[in-house]
DNA sequence: TTCTATTTTCAGATTTTCTTGAAATCTTCT
DNA sequence: AGAAGATTTCAAGAAAATCTGAAAATAGAA
């Protein structure tokens, strides 16, 4: 698993290092419910990317403490949203799994798979109801032009919506950096209390570096 | 309830509009538990802004057949989310509720409770899990630096991301409308089908019309 | 203030969603 | 092909979220 042994890794810093992994890990995992998805599914792929390390089922399981069957489920569902990866390593047998390790490109298969679960069936439930009683859409009283109105007004919101999201998001979209740099001229700080700003450790550019 | 009777009203009609609104309502009610929030507070809402009217308690409750303290609840926190308002009639002393008439304020109004409740606590959490080992986050091995380094891409990831929420869906957003012209040149199609869309009703101007 | 209509609260019931674990299936190696 | 190892499936159990209903609190009218 480990190519190159770290430097100078003291076990403090070891039990450090996990610490804030699995910090991050429960938060990733947190979100993952707000936004949805399953806690483990998001915490699986939480684990991935924070290691950068490919892993196979039994790790995951034992860093995870949860169950085989629940492994790969989540993992199925990582890799249709393509956001990790299959590996083999050739002196194993098993099946490794690799995240993205692209954030710009993570984002962004987060955003398309919320848009697809999200927006687009509501747009096509209007869509429905729209087309429910033609007959009486013209020569009709008051109150059904006032509907009429309405869901018009919110399909053309979330339409729009939509595809802002696909220029920003969608599978080419490197637009997001873009669109940052042009609109962020006075960027609007969040709430009260936020450090001040880190330097980056690298450069942190938003190319993919996906490994080999 | 109807201040002016409508043109004319034929049962028929009444029932299509009906069951044109409850369509609606579902729809937007199945949003609402992909979106984190109760159905019934979805639905509630879903209620009051496609009929336009101001209703009370038992009103709701009759309509979406819930119980009057999930009424309660559902009220009150679209109360706090600000896409729904009481109003008072002369007449009685019950509460009535009115929802935000205008789609574009009660879109940013999603955005920001969203934003709050996604993205908010994410960043608090990496700014502490960032600040957990200070003492090692010079001169230490390269597992702590690539950890480090992540989570400051993560980081900006959301933080640019909510920036531009910001901007688009802050309380002055009236940028959303802007944006969307001058990025949506090329605007790219959803998916498969989609009804070629129906002329307005109205014209659909996205301006503030929220009412007195 | 007192009486009464209305709203709020919250413990428990219900519904929905997630997870487990073991059997079944599939893969790879010999 | 057969054996060993790895993965997938899915019914049943656990956990989480939501809803109810009635008691308690609140607000308006007289």
């Amino acid at each position: 698993m480990k190519r190159k042994p770290a430097p100078v890794s003291t076990p403090a810093i070891k039990a450090q290092l996990l610490e804030a992994q699995d910090r991050f890990i429960a938060s990733w995992g947190r979100m993952g419910s707000v936004w949805g998805i399953s806690r483990t599914m998001a915490e699986v792929h939480a684990l991935l990317y924070i290691t950068g390390t490919p892993m196979c089922t039994d790790e995951i399981m034992d860093r995870l403490r949860v169950s085989r069957g629940n492994v790969s489920m989540s993992v199925r569902s990582l890799l249709e949203w393509a956001v990790i990866e299959k590996v083999r390593l050739p002196e194993d047998r098993k099946e490794y799994y690799q995240a993205e390790q692209d954030v710009w490109s993570m984002l962004r298969a987060i955003a398309r798979e919320r848009i697809k679960r999200e927006v687009d069936p509501l747009l096509d439930a209007l869509d429905e109801i729209g087309d429910l009683s033609p007959q009486i859409a013209t020569n009709s009283p008051e109150d059904v032009h006032a509907l009429h109105h309405r869901l018009d007004e919110v399909r053309d919101g979330f339409e729009l919506i939509t595809t802002l999201a696909h220029k920003f998001a969608g599978p080419r979209g490197a637009g997001l950096q873009t669109a940052a740099k042009l609109l962020s001229k006075a960027p609007v700080g969040r709430s009260t209390k936020h450090a001040p700003k880190r330097a980056p450790h690298t450069p942190s550019s938003p190319t993919n570096e996906a490994r080999p």
